[in-house]
DNA sequence: CTTGATACAGTAATAATTCCTAAGTCGGAT
DNA sequence: ATCCGACTTAGGAATTATTACTGTATCAAG
């Protein structure tokens, strides 16, 4: 775990950021998870660890890691910004019900690389990054959808847990 | 001329939702553009039409073409909504700098249908819809960074200055 | 034309994010 | 090991985008 430690301070120094307990944590937390967490959750879960974490360095903090191209600023739910530590392109999949997202990388990146690829070439456009989302229901939506079609559309539903 | 009102109309009427002035003239921006406007700039544009349209009105416009799957909202600087009457999947390029939103259609889009269809055969989702953004610069800011190279992102050198 | 339902405008409220500033901390130089 | 300057943090206030509420106006079916 002193090695553990070494990965993120590493990751930080070679962004020429200074290395701080809270930026430690904050980094070390989005290495260590699949799920994409907001702003609002990183802290949440950090402010037990780190008391009196404030709100506003999680947002300093991930918005430097995220011009240092450490972090990827995901558009799930649009009006909320979800953070990601996979520095590899790949795609994301958002739960309209439950605002869940997930990965999907794998045998799918070369399709992606095409689709990249593709567009460099025919467009006078400077690509840098991609972000590409596919929305529908994850499968534990999916299913509980299936038993009660009460709606069909047009959930707005936000998160219930990450 | 009237021909045209009554593209709008139909939609409107084939979505089950009222024909107003305000709505036919919001239906008739989105479609008449290749931009992606935000709520805002739906407002700017019109209020001088329609004197005193309330930007309250164009949101809920927005929001109901959206759910009747007549729009499709972008994740474009993702904490402002913007707006796309384009119906048929496509991609997204999004300028870091100005913000602009092209779309991409044409040849790309076999290979989107690609992906999305591998997606669907390896993952136990119900996928809906998608939203594939590619972030850079577009022509002209490609040109104006060229130029004035101040911002090098993408080294580990950035002047953590704001 | 009447009428019931729905959309509108305006105001207030909410949620997410950013700004501001004083106090605290990091880390290179002494 | 200590100090100092520059970067960070915390906390609250301010800002921005979006949604909720409400009385009035408007649409469109009969």
């Amino acid at each position: 775990m002193e090695r553990q430690e070494h990965v993120e301070l590493g990751i930080l120094r070679s962004a020429g950021l200074r290395a701080t307990p809270q930026r430690l944590a904050i980094l070390r937390l989005l290495l260590g998870t699949q799920a994409h967490p907001s702003p609002e959750t990183v802290h949440r879960e950090l402010s037990s660890a780190y008391l009196g974490l404030s709100l506003n360095t999680v947002y300093q903090t991930l918005r430097a890691l995220e011009k240092a191209r450490v972090l990827r600023r995901v558009g799930g739910e649009q009006n909320l910004y979800r953070y990601d530590a996979n520095a590899h392109p790949h795609l994301h999949l958002v739960c309209r019900q439950c605002g869940r997202v997930d990965d999907c990388n794998g045998e799918m990146m070369p399709l992606l690389d095409d689709l990249s690829r593709a567009v460099s070439a025919r467009t006078a456009w400077e690509l840098r990054d991609q972000d590409s989302c596919f929305y529908g229901y994850c499968p534990h939506c999916r299913e509980s959808r299936e038993l009660s079609p009460k709606d069909k559309e047009g959930h707005h539903e936000s998160q219930p847990g990450q």
